[in-house]
DNA sequence: CTCGACAAAATTGTCAACAAACAGCGTTCG
DNA sequence: CGAACGCTGTTTGTTGACAATTTTGTCGAG
């Protein structure tokens, strides 16, 4: 039971990350109510403090507003979650096109160092590191391509989905098949191969979707044998 | 000087569409500073309201705040308007191959039917019945697509290059250029070509992107003769 | 026993006031 | 004469309380 983090300066932004990991983290679940005077009184800050942030959380599509019926946390189904991956499967091939445009003799170096740690990852059986070097290489991709609008869709569009993102990454064997996946988009960014990256990030982008739709069917599955 | 629609409810949901609608209409313009006191005067709503009002205006990408400093309109770069229109490209092809996917045949003639419209106000030269005609297409196309996420993410880009977009629309000879690109694009749905409406959506998108280099090229060329 | 109306509780929406932070300007010191 | 300092006015950030709305629980009639 972690009584959950309530220090910290009560400032705004920090009310809205501290809610929003909340969130994320899974310590709220979908669905979950989320009345704005126990948050004040969870997160020390004032209730005008919570409902600011839930209204900005709640154009981050974390959350779900009604009138006059309070927030809670959005519910993803596997519907959306596919949606969520189609709209990404064109964001993060334009930004992967754009940064094997952009790319610099540094960047290329770091590139390739991140993927031998995947590979490390993978070959160790250490899923989380591994997801969580997964992200780093997503995250470097949409910085170096330089498209910031791009980038920030993509960067609430993977708050929505984190949850079935981790659940993907859990599922056994899902590394060794992203992996390969992941270094060729990789390959093709270092040679600069604007086309080749986008080809490869749809690739995988369209094997997540796959995966999604495969561990779906496969726990529905495992829930009435 | 119009004394500015104080009338009506004033709901929050209200004070946001006000709000947007002044900015989109142009009423507020770039960089203005958008002072709270101020606001809640004009549209007769407390602070509060204006407040949330603001920072859901600011996760839409309409206005900038910053700590301790207050709102301004958002000022749109044309290097952003090309990120935008980039970002479209992807997202409208998308829609576009979905809705040629799932288009019903009562579509098809609604489709067609709205072509023949865009058709007759060009050869009218009705500029602003054209422009409000090419809005109801990519907004139709995006619905019958129903890939409800890409058409969030794509109505809030909408809302920020607004500006940019009625500017191109306003450069002599830009309907007769994109009315053919529309066509197309409607053809292709109507024909349930998935790859052919895909392509024809980032060819009209690419065509954006030129016209919106170019138009801003001629009018800095304009301000120094 | 179920359905409908009524009342009470809980929750959100709104408001006015207070405190903190920033911007501009005059004063004073080097 | 120039620059640093402090002051004042304005604007935002925050708080607490009040009003409107929804939900829940209860009672009575059919």
């Amino acid at each position: 039971m972690t009584e959950s983090a309530a220090d910290g300066q009560p400032g705004e932004r920090s009310v809205v990350a501290a809610i929003r990991d909340a969130i994320v983290r899974g310590e709220f679940v979908p669905n979950q109510r989320l009345v704005e005077a126990d948050l004040s009184g969870q997160f020390a800050a004032s209730r005008a403090t919570v409902r600011a942030a839930l209204i900005e959380l709640t154009n981050e599509g974390l959350v779900e507003r009604v009138q006059n019926r309070g927030a809670r946390v959005r519910a993803v189904s596997l519907e959306e979650a596919v949606e969520i991956s189609e709209v990404r499967m064109m964001l993060e091939s334009l930004c992967a096109a754009k940064a094997a445009e952009r790319v610099s003799d540094a960047e290329v170096g770091e590139l390739k160092e991140l993927g031998e740690l995947m590979h490390q990852a993978v070959a160790g059986g250490d899923v989380v590191g591994y997801s969580g070097l997964n992200q780093l290489l997503h995250r470097r991709v949409r910085e170096i391509s330089g498209q910031r609008t791009a980038a920030q869709v993509l960067e609430r569009l993977r708050g929505q989905s984190v949850r079935h993102q981790f659940r993907l990454a859990m599922r056994p064997g899902r590394p060794q098949v992203s992996l390969p996946e992941h270094v060729a988009i990789i390959d093709a960014i270092c040679a600069h191969d604007a086309d080749g990256a986008a080809a490869a990030a749809r690739a995988h982008l369209g094997s997540v979707i796959e995966a999604l739709k495969a561990a779906d069917a496969a726990e529905v599955s495992h829930l009435r044998p």
